[in-house]
DNA sequence: TCTGGAATCTGGAGCGCTCCACTGTCGCGC
DNA sequence: GCGCGACAGTGGAGCGCTCCAGATTCCAGA
């Protein structure tokens, strides 16, 4: 950069280039290398040196450079996560993953998919600023490019199974998430419950599956149908539109997410059907829209700062103890009932 | 004897090592500048070494190092948003910002505020990371200290007007916003017409006086009525709350944005009252919500595309011109009438 | 008195990259 | 033949930091 001089800066910071180590080591009288031990509470100074170069380095408003520690340590000590900024679920998840990775001492960025800006790509900023490992959030099971990475850098993929060896995942007990939600239909009378599929996303295959199994326990086989989906709003509607436009409704409904749970049931709604009245509706993931006491959503919770934890614990763990085989950790889903189920007519 | 130091082990980590430029030189047999000069697009090399250097690169799978690129720069070219998760706009913005700044040769890096991590830590950790300029999609108003960063590092504040010299603002046009959603709601011959307010959160305090003025404008100045609140779903509630435990329901409301709107529409619609039949409510954001068919709000449209456009261009500026005054960027805003507004009864 | 070791502190090397100043090598006009 | 600019390519310095291998001090214990 040009050696512009800032004519005025904010008179408290000062210094007019960002001060470094070796500007407060000056200040304080003492070697960088001692400032350095200080900053980053190592053992090796005097209690009174210590006081006076902390003092120094607030003065000057020192703030240390990540990209030279990064390079000098050799390790960023920084976890990448890839996430959709329209999912609230990984809000939810992210919101878990700062404090889970600040107490193991990692730093956290991340990067969002949107238009024009792919996994791929995502992933590739991540690694450019040398992310040691991978939390994703988002990865399309099909193309396994981006698990793929995990030959690179240690990956844990979020909400579904790896399907790369050598990667972890981290996901919900899709299995019994669905089945307690197919339980508790079923036991309020229940029969023709309908699946509205999540596509690509997250663990929607697991909940297929799951949503298939827990039918023919029930000796419901016969009514198993899947509608297709995805996880959103958009997905909920389209299926309302269909299930409208049929003979007869089904009596339940579990959605693929609750975006889409609420995106079926306005559908429903304004095609004049009660919820829970005539259809009940069933969605997952819980995350800040369904507890609102208007939509008020029965729905399968998913324990995003269980999955957080584990997913920086894994990553972590995974990159201090070298090569270890893919592990699967799964978290706890619980069923929530709340206002949107009821027995059948 | 010290330059025969052995290098790094690469068993001890697991991680192979990353390939370094250094890598891909000797492999095309040229030299680390050429191969940082090809890397880079720029004139200096010949075709055909060219070719042989991105060969190499590719072979190697060679990613540039951004913590090194950054410290012998001495710039990051890298823009630091701050972020809240759970606004839906804020994703919107940050959809249009990755572009934008891709345009303009700047990368970007997300900071969300979460629960222990307030604004400060936030941008804290793009400083760290050594972002060059902030663009602050959150920021306490009351509280300047985010702002005055800008007397460190170029801040633009999004959503409201900047309260701190030279730093730059880029805005909705609230009052023009505002303005039409209350001149829509008196040409359906509405009269009592409630606001519901935003408390801290962006762009509150300026739809508030132009919701003021607006009333005024049309001698309705006797029905002005703010009632506290947020820009989130429970706000909206909050606010439906009290306006069903009153005697006279108002004729139509102006909430803070589209998630109040959302949660006010629940409470009045759960508590029996027909939306917009009863009441019109009239929303602000246009995310991605209020589109959905059978919310189908009619709302204020806020420009994300322009605004993340114009803080990056902003910024970005301030970051190669030096000083400049803090200037205000003021994008358009839309009435964009759906289905939640009526004439009244 | 000397020894040695803990406690404290220092200098230099080097992380991977970019930039600057430089060396060659052409080709072309006079 | 010479000069000269344009192009191709090189080497070294250094960004701000951390680590390593010492250097210095001080004091307990033999």
């Amino acid at each position: 950069m040009d050696e512009t001089l800032e004519p005025q800066q904010e008179a408290r910071q000062g210094s007019p280039q960002r001060a470094t180590m070796a500007d407060v080591a000056k200040r304080a009288g003492v070697s960088r290398t001692l400032v350095s031990l200080v900053l980053r509470d190592r053992p090796g100074a005097g209690a009174a040196t210590r006081e006076r170069v902390l003092k120094a380095a607030d003065e000057l408003g020192y703030r240390p450079d990540s990209a030279a520690q990064m390079l000098a340590r050799g390790r960023s000590r920084t976890l990448g996560v890839l996430m959709n900024l329209e999912q609230p679920f990984h809000a939810e998840v992210v919101k878990a993953i700062y404090p889970a990775a600040a107490q193991l001492g990692y730093d956290v960025l991340l990067s969002a998919v949107a238009p024009g800006r792919d996994e791929h790509l995502a992933t590739g900023a991540l690694l450019g600023h040398r992310c040691e490992a991978l939390v994703l959030l988002v990865s399309d099971p099909e193309s396994h490019a981006t698990e793929r990475l995990g030959g690179t850098v240690p990956t844990v993929v979020v909400g579904r199974q790896a399907t790369t060896p050598g990667v972890d995942s981290v996901h919900t007990a899709e299995a019994k998430g669905v089945r307690q939600a197919v339980d508790h239909l079923v036991d309020l009378g229940h029969r023709r419950i309908v699946h509205i599929d999540g596509g690509k996303g997250p663990g929607s295959a697991d909940r297929r599956s799951a949503y298939r199994a827990a039918m023919r326990r029930h000796r419901l086989a016969d009514e198993i149908r899947v509608l297709p989906g995805a996880q959103d709003e958009d997905a909920g509607i389209a299926a309302g539109m269909l299930l409208l436009s049929e003979d007869a409704l089904p009596t339940a409904v579990l959605a693929a997410n609750d975006r889409c749970a609420i995106g079926l049931m306005h559908a429903l709604r304004s095609g004049g059907v009660d919820v829970p009245g005539e259809v009940s509706i069933v969605g997952y993931d819980d995350g800040n829209l369904s507890h609102l006491s208007h939509i008020n959503l029965t729905t399968v919770r998913q324990d995003a700062a269980g999955i957080a934890g584990h997913a920086v614990r894994n990553a972590v763990e995974r990159l201090e103890n070298g090569t270890l085989p893919g592990r699967e950790t799964v978290c706890d889903a619980q069923l929530v009932v709340r206002a949107t189920t009821a027995p059948p007519r």
